[in-house]
DNA sequence: CGAGACTTTGAGCCACCTCAAGAAAAGTGG
DNA sequence: CCACTTTTCTTGAGGTGGCTCAAAGTCTCG
């Protein structure tokens, strides 16, 4: 049986489905297109030049770059729709790598096929720059957030940032949404220590701007903390037409 | 008279000298498919929907964005053949200012024409997506440097960063190269205040690993410095044949 | 019930910041 | 070519936001 791909960024649910069919003929080992994976299981590693390309179905994960001293930077956090592995389809090499953090069911397809597909539509060729674009967008954001905000505005930023894109995926109810990561994870992508995030979140929920604790998100006037994040709201982007 | 555009990252003369002279027509504007600015121009702003698209072919800039507090992200530093304006020409909007640091000329062309040029050139397609993914590891290298090094690594990091870009583009004689920006610059893309990036540049001095004054950048011995930065110098990227 | 993973809180410290002011360059106009 | 102004660089002194160390509290799970 193969996978229905509704949720890859790229709908083009016949390629991916071929993809995945010839990729599981291939490897003998998925199912059904879909791979599942566990909490903390590496999907990528920086530096490879993995085959696979994924596409996040279920659950959620982490971009992260780790430096020679052990620290560690996460780059983005990744939701269900989420493309893993653009930049090694791309330019060859992962410049991060990915691990999951929750439970994670993957759509795979593998690079060769990556590379037929752009060719063989600019319609899909012109999605995968604009998600490529989208990303460096966000990065430059995030950038500046490290850089220039200081840590109360810092850690609003980022649960805005998390609580739009839940809100945009529906996964927003009641004001609360769920937010399965740990507190370090926040901390190593605003550049900040684990106690001081702690202590940040803990003034953030002490205003009633945002309250996050056993894996949910509550924000109920994303505005007020987008105003102590110093940021203006701007509305989702979408692809435009070519 | 047509511009060369040699120097353009995508090398496809024909198509930028088309568009350049249309250019011209239209705007009664451009001599020759040029456009000359004077250091301070700022070229782009944030959040414009700019029709035009431009290549750097002489002269040095920064891409920036700035917060509502008045700080200021310096997102990258423009060098001769770097792309202006590719965020507005696949997402619309620009997600940060660029300005000219020194006098500068840049190669013109716009919007429609780059839609056009995208659809009608798979292998001219890939070279966007891929610059547009460059893009983005630099960034999640960038943002790393900010969130974990120190700012010693930091500045060295930086310091290599530009030097290997410049030494790429023959740009560095006698351990030397031009490198036309301000502290202020450096320290607003780390996220260190000035005085801290100028102390910090003068331990480097002191330490003899890398001297910048005057415009001039020395390095002598750029493993070692990236070895202060903590950073492997991985060799320079080239666009795979698709 | 004990072990491990995560969160919370307190206490002291330091890397980097802000303020301030002088030195050196780089325009600018006569 | 020289006074004058403005910008950039440099250095000192003192302050603080965020860090590290340490330990206790909570939760999960075998």
């Amino acid at each position: 049986m193969v996978t229905d791909c509704k949720a890859c960024p790229l709908r083009r649910h016949e390629i991916f489905q071929k993809m995945t069919r010839e990729e599981t003929e291939k490897t003998q080992r998925f199912k059904s297109g879909e791979l599942a994976v566990d909490p903390g299981t590496p999907i990528l590693a920086e530096g490879s030049n993995a085959p696979q390309i994924y596409t996040a179905l279920r659950g959620m994960g982490l971009r992260y770059k780790v430096l020679s001293n052990g620290r560690r930077q996460v780059v983005n956090f990744i939701f269900p729709g989420d493309f893993i592995g653009l930049q090694a389809g791309l330019i060859g090499e992962m410049g991060h790598s990915v691990e999951a953090s929750t439970h994670m069911t993957l759509c795979v397809f593998d690079r060769k096929d990556f590379y037929d597909f752009f060719r063989n539509s600019t319609e899909r060729a012109f999605d995968v720059t604009w998600l490529a674009a989208s990303q460096e967008h966000f990065l430059g954001e995030a950038l500046t957030t490290v850089g220039q905000r200081s840590a109360i505005a810092g850690v609003a930023w980022a649960l805005v940032q998390l609580f739009r894109k839940g809100d945009a995926l529906n996964m927003v109810q009641n004001d609360t949404m769920p937010l399965p990561f740990k507190q370090q994870d926040l901390a190593d992508a605003l550049g900040l220590s684990l106690v001081h995030t702690n202590k940040t979140l803990a003034r953030l929920r002490e205003r009633q701007l945002a309250s996050w604790s056993e894996g949910k998100l509550v924000i109920h006037d994303v505005e007020q903390l987008a105003d102590v994040a110093g940021m203006e709201l701007e509305e989702m982007r979408v692809r435009p037409v070519i």
